[in-house]
DNA sequence: AATGATTCCGTGAACGTTCACGTGAGCGTT
DNA sequence: AACGCTCACGTGAACGTTCACGGAATCATT
């Protein structure tokens, strides 16, 4: 490493200019070498390589996206990353990204609708290629206008009655429904829905569904048995809590998901009710937690990661023009009955 | 909306060009009035700010980091996103980052030590202000000498004797000695440890701490008491399956984590060994699944989503310059004992 | 009325790249 | 010997900002 080399490094940043000087040709022939394109002699293509591995110089993103109008990054926005729903979407959207050379902007909401216009923007000035946006609280207009600024967009459980966005989606409705029949089939006729986010879209979905199933078999729906909540255990807990104080005839009580169930079951230990004996509870996602907690959750199964890969190609089918692939895909929960759902008073 | 204004939007992108062009001043003012400087008239900046709204322009955060340097993006390295541990730190740090108006650039390296320096050069090329670094695996030079071109950079459970970098630990050691000490005062002699990654530092840490206790114990420890696995349930269960058909007279489990505990437990229950009565299984982290799981996991707690936001909060004092507040945070692991460890043979 | 200060605004350069050219040297062709 | 062609390389401009200036107009001061 010789003098000249030294006083540039550890200084500032090697640029493409430094390594031009070092090689003694201009930046364009670097330029040249660094994208493998022809125009180079042998020789000058060497030293020039040699002068780049010395250095440690590595091509400016911000400099080539400034020019390219591209940044190879995608934006991920989910409402709570810790979430395990969530973060088996993270990878996956990951995995496809980082094959395609695509890097992801990662923005928790933290289950604050109003914040999520405020990461939209942020991702706008950062001129992502596209946004994965998965169970957007907000429903207001503004949100649109938001969303329709970015090149490509990919919603995962929402969907937009005026505006239809690309989308994967998970059948709400007809899980909603699967569950809450199933629960009607055991012959429960009391059935809460302890239903998450009162802006969630699946919430909103799987009420439908919970509705429709109880209107066939003839039950009129009542909205006090709907206690809404955030998509914790602990405030699970506090919802069923809630829900069984007021209606203690309650036989059933279906979860908006798998975290809310386990609140659930946290409530109904601690208040002497055995599950499924006394009450039968079913969730809603099947992460880990539901075969493993005792009793096993009976739940709809999704699958988690896929929902993840499939909006991360889609999202990129977007950004490439190849709009055909560009629509919306359903993915159908499946019932996974597992111990905490028997029927009533039944041994 | 005017003519020249539809003409403008809708193809390219907004720039502070044309909203000067639309203001009928030079960019420089529209610059002023962007970023709330003097030297702008109030007539003037209010027609900009109109046609700011008008055009929904928003400045590029590319440009503004070419010239500035700086990315307000920090990377995060982890080996699986899905994985409870890592998703927590990510939500810890997400929010440290956001409440600074940094965004994370969320990198997963499934396990795959060679991806490691891989995504550190793509963080590298993209100017980020430094990077987290969680669980990092590989050990040889080159990820020291990758690690080092970063502006500030903080690992979280992995440390160099030979560079000192600012790091988040969890005392492993102590943990791996708390966990073996428990089962070793219970009264097992044969105790295995099923230690996941041979490249994970806190593993190499945590075996420590076994081997430390044991010998205190008078016990000698045996190599092929230990077997390692990916940090994943049904990893867990291959390793847990051939450690006890080796030496079926181990009495106790040591698991590198909580799912790899897992792993253990649905092992034994698939080889009709009951826990804790047959064998006693301990797990690591206390992750949510540990507390739920049937028989509920002995562990060590780890407070995983403030890892995140001590990790973060250091790496913004080192980019800030604050070195004095870099250095290494050791947190203490907190055994938590529950059912799946019981004395042997015992009632 | 000339001077100086203040207010407001514009111009040129720079950040690190890529793209579209331009150009000189060397060669073969007629 | 004049021409055209290819090869290897360089120059100028652009991407969208910010920074360091410079300068014209306005106003108060002497």
């Amino acid at each position: 490493m010789n003098f000249t080399l030294r006083k540039i490094m550890g200084q500032r940043r090697v640029t493409i200019a430094d390594v031009a000087d070092l090689a003694g040709v201009s930046y364009q022939t670097v330029s040249r070498v660094i994208n493998g394109k022809p125009d180079v002699s042998a020789a000058t293509r060497q030293r020039v390589q040699e002068i780049i591995a010395e250095t440690g110089y590595r091509p400016s993103h911000i400099a080539r996206s400034l020019v390219s109008a591209r940044t190879a990054t995608i934006g991920l926005v989910v409402p709570d990353i810790s979430n395990p729903f969530f973060s088996a979407i993270a990878r996956g959207a990951e995995q496809v990204a980082s094959a395609n050379k695509y890097i992801i902007l990662l923005c928790n909401t933290g289950e604050d609708a109003s914040r999520e216009i405020e990461v939209l923007n942020m991702l706008h000035e950062r001129y992502v290629d596209g946004v994965i946006v998965c169970g957007l609280r907000q429903k207001e207009a503004p949100i649109q206008t938001a969303l329709a600024q970015f090149p490509a967009v990919v919603l995962v459980n929402r969907r937009f009655e005026e505006i239809r966005f690309p989308a994967v989606l998970v059948d709400d409705l007809l899980g909603g429904y699967l569950a809450s029949q199933h629960l009607l089939n055991m012959g429960h006729t009391a059935i809460g829905f302890v239903a998450g986010p009162i802006t969630s879209y699946s919430g909103i979905k799987r009420l439908q569904g919970y509705k429709q199933a109880l209107a066939e078999a003839g039950i009129e729906s009542q909205d006090d048995w709907v206690q809404h909540c955030l998509p914790t255990v602990t405030d699970g807990e506090k919802a069923a809590h809630l829900l069984l104080d007021t209606h203690p005839k309650l036989s059933a009580l279906f979860c908006y998901n798998d975290l809310v169930a386990l609140g659930a079951l946290n409530y109904c230990a601690a208040s002497g009710r055995r599950v499924p004996e006394d009450i039968a509870i079913t969730g809603f996602d099947d992460i880990m937690l539901a075969s493993v907690v005792s009793p096993a959750l009976t739940t709809c199964h999704i699958p988690r990661e896929k929902l993840g890969t499939l909006a991360a190609s889609m999202l990129l089918d977007c950004i490439n023009d190849e709009v055909e692939k560009c629509d919306e895909i359903v993915v159908k929960p499946e019932l996974v009955i597992r111990a905490s759902s028997k029927p009533p008073q039944a041994v």
